[in-house]
DNA sequence: AGCTAAAATGTTTTT
DNA sequence: CATTTTAGCT
């Protein structure tokens, strides 16, 4: 492929960018402005100006837009690019340390723990150190903590130095942690990349035998700190280093990304191009002019416009349902409308929300209605049970040393190994770690025989069987040794032996499981390990791309990178988006605009947002109000959000939206499967809605202390101190609360006292 | 030891 | 409301 035809493909801008040579290269580039494109372009143009593809490195944020981004540049190149590296992060981390961890005295076989598996991890810990799970000691904390920790690493020669707690439990918490994973042989999400670190800053020269000479980085401003040391280690002085990045579209702030990141760009590299991409290829005008309207009311906002060339489009449409449930019928019902009468398909619909919870309501309507739709990203199928058990049976044979996931299966099924012997195993397990196939001789060196209620013969069964099929395991492919697996331990048999609709599904599961194993090995070898590390990796927004026909329901943190013809937001609410937890400092409250942000931006014709008048949250009914968002959105003079009262009477300018409301409320009946709400369509006026609000807002402007406050969910409490512009309540129900002054008037509202 | 039933606890987002 | 954990029972 020539590289002029490459060229020619893209506009300006786009080229100026993927000429660049022998410098680092950061390309700002808006929603929709081909930001993908620029990477996948900037590769082929390199592979076909002659560059060995496997000198070029690309790092996604995830499996699934790194899977895309190898097909589009094969496809331009016609499958002439063997040997380029693109992966995320994780996955590459996870590829390296395969080949070099037994510098740090790890098994290459090491098990990879996701999420769930840490969190047990961190609970078993706090059992051992006998500490309350349900005090300030809540494992989730904990696990944040050691992230975090993990993040802020920054001398990574001497890493056991470098993380340290205020809190001494927590850093006993932390060895204990570190040490379970050690004797597991394992590592968590963050150690992949701790531990790459810590190679390449004890072993330089292990760089030199995996060096890249193009690296490219997708989604730059969402890097953590750990991603970027291994950038700069990676990309050296960042000769031929190209990131493309929207600080926009950063929203990832809470798992430790730092903006600062593509913020600082040009002083952690000197010479470096920075080249702006504005020109939207996605959207409409409206819904570019609500995108603008939003994001603009953040502080870290470069101040850049998108543009289209596209004229016309449809105006943004706006729903205030009664509910949760007559919003996602109006959700169904407008798509019925667009398959039905616009020539759309459901697959060019998707509805965006918040919370993960958001979705079964939504769900249930489309059942109702009979709309075929897809949960993207949700755990399903790998967190099922019998998924669950294969899966450690596969990694025990991998890494005999996962004690973890041994007592997960060593008795599944039955065998009659109980609680005792398993404790007593792994008493002997974390004194001296042993692989379980060499269980027999552990036993005869420690002299086992003597000890009560230790199911010795048991266990060594156990050991031999999984000695047996890790003599074998390399022989067979993926698909037969998952048979091998199944019928060896007896597991298939002791699921047909009961004749329920639940085990009948159940191995129909393992089924499923297989042909996915014998798939990844027909597509990526017969390698275990390589097999384990991608499923701990991956998550199910591969669901997306396979099937067609099908509305695809997703979070807005999963709707990254991707879009639709037809978006649905839905939840439009102070409390849901924004978050609650995020309502109360700049910082995450802009990321929660980004969020929002992004959402709008995936939209190509149409747009929809909705809020609910009421909502069902934790099984108790709220009355939220509008999210501070519609109303940026609708009231266009407002310049800074945060220090002005976000509901601005004057000025109301519903610019580029369309809002529907229900008739008459007095018609709708509730009850079952009944609910028929029969919609009306009007123009309304929200001027009225806002002057009510605006004027409570008005009567609680000052706050005193022992005032007593109304706060919408926490309910009543009083105002014990104000310092600064910090305000401090006490809850009954919560604790005490910190407010901000500027903003309390928001949330809180006076009550008088007689 | 292993199961069932009642109680408590928790939902923000994910590699 | 829904899932997970615990207690109490057999």
């Amino acid at each position: 492929m020539n590289p002029d035809h490459i060229l020619s493909q893209l506009n300006q801008e786009q080229k100026i960018a993927i000429t660049q040579m022998n410098c680092p290269v950061l390309v700002l580039a808006g929603a929709g402005s081909g930001k993908t494109r620029v990477i996948v372009y900037r590769i082929a143009y390199l592979i076909s100006i002659g560059v060995n593809p496997w000198e070029i490195m690309a790092v996604t944020f995830t499996n699934k837009a790194a899977e895309e981004m190898k097909g589009r540049i094969e496809s331009i190149l016609q499958g002439n690019c063997i040997g380029m590296k693109i992966s995320t992060f994780h996955s590459f981390c996870a590829g390296f340390l395969r080949k070099e961890i037994g510098l740090l005295d790890y098994n290459n076989s090491f098990s990879i723990y996701d999420e769930t598996d840490s969190l047990s991890l961190v609970k078993e810990c706090l059992k051992s150190l006998d500490l309350d799970k349900r005090s300030i000691y809540s494992p989730e904390r904990i696990l944040d903590e050691i992230s975090n920790a993990k993040n802020s690493i920054c001398d990574f020669r001497n890493v056991n130095d470098e993380v340290g707690f205020e809190d001494e439990n927590i850093q006993k918490l932390y060895f204990l942690y570190q040490k379970k994973l050690r004797e597991n042989n394992a590592l968590d999400f963050d150690d992949l990349l701790v531990k790459t670190l810590e190679i390449i800053y004890r072993f330089p020269e292990v760089l030199e035998r995996n060096k890249y000479k193009f690296i490219h980085i997708d989604e730059y401003q969402d890097t953590n700190r750990l991603q970027y040391f291994l950038v700069k280690a990676f990309a050296g002085n960042g000769e031929n280093l190209f990131v493309v990045g929207d600080e926009d579209q950063s929203i990832y702030g809470w798992r430790g990304a730092d903006i600062r990141n593509i913020l600082q760009f040009e002083k952690d590299f000197p010479n470096a191009k920075v080249i702006s991409l504005e020109q939207n290829y996605r959207s409409t005008k409206p819904i570019l002019n609500v995108a603008n309207l939003l994001i603009r009311n953040n502080s870290i906002y470069r101040g850049k416009k998108l543009w289209t060339q596209r004229e016309g489009g449809e105006k943004v449409k706006f729903y205030n349902a009664i509910d949760e449930h007559d919003e996602a019928l109006f959700v169904g019902e407008e798509i019925e409308e667009l398959v039905r009468n616009k020539g759309y398909n459901y697959s060019d619909c998707a509805v965006l929300f918040r919370t993960r919870a958001q979705s079964r309501v939504i769900e249930e309507a489309f059942l109702e209605k009979g709309i075929p739709y897809k949960l993207i990203g949700a755990v399903g199928f790998y967190h099922r049970r019998e998924i669950k058990d294969i899966i450690c049976y596969l990694r025990l044979i991998s890494n005999p040393y996962d004690f973890f996931a041994l007592k997960r299966i060593i008795n599944q099924p039955r065998r009659g190994i109980g609680s005792k012997t398993i404790e007593h195993l792994e008493k002997i397990h974390s004194q001296r770690p042993f692989p379980i196939d060499e269980f027999e001789k552990v036993a005869k060196d420690l002299k086992l025989q003597n000890e009560k209620s230790f199911m010795l013969d048991k266990v060594i069964d156990f050991s031999l069987l999984i000695k047996q099929i890790r003599e074998k395991y390399t022989e067979f492919d993926l698909g037969k040794l998952v048979d091998y697996v199944l019928k060896k331990s007896g597991y298939l048999k002791s699921l047909k032996s009961v004749k329920t609709e639940e085990s009948e599904a159940r191995i129909e599961n393992l089924n499923e499981f297989k042909s996915k194993a014998i798939e990844f090995s027909r597509e990526n070898g017969n390698n275990l390990e390589e097999f384990l590390s991608r499923l701990s990796l991956i998550n199910d927004v591969d669901n997306l791309s396979s099937e067609k026909g099908f509305v695809n329901l997703l979070t807005l943190h999963c709707a990254k990178g991707l879009e639709f013809a037809n978006i649905f937001i839905v939840g439009l609410e102070e409390g849901l988006l924004p978050h609650w937890n995020n309502i109360y400092k700049l910082e995450t409250l802009e990321e929660e605009r980004r969020l929002c942000y992004v959402g709008i931006t995936r939209a190509i014709d149409n747009l929809f947002l909705t809020s609910a008048k009421r909502r069902l949250i934790f099984g108790k009914t709220v009355i939220p109000r509008f999210s501070r968002f519609l109303l940026e959105i609708m009231s266009s003079d407002i310049e800074n959000l945060t220090n002005v009262p976000y509901f601005n009477t004057d000025g109301f300018n519903a610019q580029g939206l369309e809002c529907k409301v229900r008739g008459k409320e007095g018609k709708v009946k509730r009850g079952g499967k009944e609910f028929q709400p029969g919609r009306e369509s009007v123009d309304v006026d929200f001027r009225e809605e806002y002057k009510n609000l605006a004027e409570k807002v008005k009567d609680c402007v000052c706050f005193n202390v022992g005032d007593m406050v109304l706060h919408k969910y926490w309910n009543e409490g009083q105002i014990v101190s104000i310092k600064d512009d910090e305000l401090f309540v006490a809850f009954p129900s919560q604790g005490l609360k910190r407010f901000e002054k500027s903003n309390a008037q928001h949330y809180l509202n006076k009550i008088e006292r007689k």
